[in-house]
DNA sequence: CTTCTTTGTCCTCTCAGAGGAGAAAGTTCG
DNA sequence: CGAACTTTCTCCTCTGAGAGGACAAAGAAG
């Protein structure tokens, strides 16, 4: 199939588009009660999409009283890639126009191996997806790296954890590579996107995204759009101090909240503790796996053992600490915490709620929900698939 | 003089209003550099706005090598009234509409006498400006309060240091006295707007406003809007921990930087080190006036004096450690440091330019200027003006 | 004085878009 | 089953915004 490249020709038909992404099918009078414009001119403007391709007739919509209406929707062929790069893994999904996934897969991997290797692995899953039937090309793809980005020009700037990717132009060499469209952002923002478009920050202009993998970023949501900050760091809050004088941190100074919990740390704090013989339940898993892992914290925790438990709590109350700062300076509507440690679920939550409500003011905390985020691993990949269709939904 | 009670009444008009306002006089073709709008309708538009009376002719404008043309600017008789009302003193201001100060009165006050006995003072400070000969009436008026606002409705919510003000309405009550179009908001809010005006941040997008006076408050400017949170409550950071298990504090958490630092906790230290005889300068002050307060600090620290430059420096650090967090987290462009305390200059600034670049990572910090505002007193009122003008100025 | 440049004015032409009339296709109720 | 009402779609006309060109006015440069 040739590929789509047909781009809104004006903000009705991005509106229009946007509409039926998010909406799913619609009869053009749907339609019409979304829109601020006359029947005619609705109506022309869906013709015009008709044309392009982006758009498709889709049977007879359910009637509501009068004449039944035929719906249109957005050409099931369309398809869109989402890259999320994570420190150490992968996930490449398929999705159609609408964002619905259909197809992922998520693979180990090290983003130190540098832009060329871990593009090769990505572009081999992407084949490997296309090679299922599930796509015969991309119209786009968004794909999110753990560092700063350029945004404009979708190149990594200074990423801490991914040396080798300093200025490389990820966005330039997928879309030479793919062969479409490509936005490069943050993985912290696109698991914004994501729970804004799918999950529990739908209904929400300003919120944060807390998100604990290895290390911990914050997502900015300003006003229904993601805050990049003047060079793209804005959300790093990895190196806030959480603990004065506490525990030395990669980056030089101490007590930074990721030395003090993350993916990283909780791994390190829960092998000491194994080590030291405060905990059987971790010993055992030591032993039994060579290492351990966020997981084996969350399972130990789950089967009752108490150093676990103190461990998580003891986390969430230094991020805890610091979410209580960032409520207090941005007064969000919503903080989402995601990412892989998610799995700590709620005795994390409940160590960060009680950290934050007992911190700040209630006039910020007041009517502030801090929830687990919904889509879990899909986020990332939702938000970049999000990323690009805003993109290409966009006038040209 | 009857007042103008015209508005744009488009976007193009609007936008020739606020070009007229930050430009001064201007001839057409200036102002089609400007706009992007055709020689005929621009000319419409112009000729429509010359109508209202909100724009006059201003005689020939100077010559760029051809015919001349006749400059055009705002009615020089427009008049806004800029309200700052601090915790401690008010300030009232008279200005045009290119938002130049004309006439400006600052009075000591308490917020705390409420409302009523407040606008009562405000009120009659701009009669005061008003029988100068200054204005013969108000166009339009800015207030800033030192505290929280629902701002849709210029109202302010649970103000910590304002009892009596929760839900006054102040918008609509001052709206009645005089007579024109008024607008609320926190007055670190228009510090910031001020200073992005016609200060130190006129060609930032993203950018901080800290203010330091009774209390500590933070203005933020996202994508040159000011940013306000979902209740009102953005920039409150006089609350954020910054000393673990430090001061108690009156809002009855313990190490809040308003507990440590403030012009409130300043003169509290200065007055204890003075009374534990460990700075003579401050003791012969206080001595001298029965109380100390931070401008005493500031002339001891100017003076030489050992104990006081160290409050000082003191101050400085714990204020640039939660600089320093809100700098990683929101990667601002420039950072203002304002309010009264400014007076101690640049020992603080030392202070908390030294904190900062020490604890944020290099990406947030490498190109960030920390600076000291550059309006001093008047940020606030020329703040007030320009809310209000952006209001009056905008489409109805 | 001539030529060139800039600015202001006027006129026409195009096109987006609103809104109405009426046809088409259903539903509801007697 | 048919009449009356609803909803949707299509077509047509009308209006107004705005672009753009021609030309006049006014000055600068030589």
């Amino acid at each position: 199939m040739r590929r789509m490249t047909a781009r809104p020709a004006n903000a009705h038909q991005a509106r229009l588009l946007q509409l039926l992404r998010d909406g799913g099918p619609n009869s053009r009078a749907q339609l019409g009660d979304q829109v601020d414009l006359s029947r005619s001119k609705l109506a022309v403007e869906v013709d015009r999409l008709l044309e392009t391709g982006l758009v498709v007739a889709d049977g007879l919509a359910a009637s509501r009283g009068g004449r039944r209406s035929h719906n249109v929707r957005l050409n099931p062929e369309l398809r869109f890639l989402g890259v999320d790069i994570g420190a150490t893994s992968v996930d490449v999904a398929v999705t159609n126009a609408e964002l619905e996934i259909l197809g992922h897969i998520n693979q180990p991997m090290d983003v130190r191996e540098g832009p060329v290797a871990v593009f090769e692995q990505v572009l081999s899953m992407a084949a490997k997806l296309r090679a299922s039937g599930l796509a015969e090309g991309f119209d786009g793809a968004g794909i999110g790296v753990p560092g700063p980005v350029r945004f404009p020009e979708g190149v990594p700037v200074a990423p801490p954890i991914m040396p080798g990717w300093d200025g490389f132009p990820v966005r330039e060499a997928l879309s030479q590579e793919l062969g479409c469209p490509v936005m490069v952002d943050n993985d912290v923002n696109l698991m914004a996107l994501g729970e804004q478009h799918a999950g529990v920050a739908r209904t929400q202009h300003d919120f944060l995204v807390v998100k604990i993998g290895t290390g911990i970023g914050c997502g900015i949501v300003v006003g229904g759009d993601v805050y990049r900050g003047t060079t793209g760091s804005a959300g790093d809050i990895g190196h806030i101090q959480a603990v004065p004088d506490g525990r030395q941190c990669a980056c030089g100074n101490r007590g930074c909240l990721e030395a003090h919990f993350s993916g990283a740390a909780l791994a390190r704090d829960a092998t000491e503790a194994a080590q030291q013989g405060q905990s059987a339940e971790l010993a055992n898993r030591l032993a039994a796996n060579g290492g351990l892992s966020a997981a084996d914290v969350a399972a130990a925790a789950a089967a009752g053992d108490a150093t676990a438990l103190d461990l998580i709590r003891e986390g969430g109350r230094s991020t805890g600490q610091v979410i209580a700062g960032l409520v207090s300076f941005f007064n969000p509507g919503l903080v989402v915490i995601g990412g892989g440690v998610t799995g700590l679920g709620h005795n994390l939550l409940a160590a960060i709620r009680t950290q934050v409500y007992r911190q700040s003011l209630p006039l910020a905390t007041g009517n502030l929900p801090i929830v687990l985020g919904e889509l879990g691993p899909t986020a990332g990949v939702i938000g970049a698939a999000r990323l690009i269709s805003d993109h290409l939904f966009s006038p040209a």
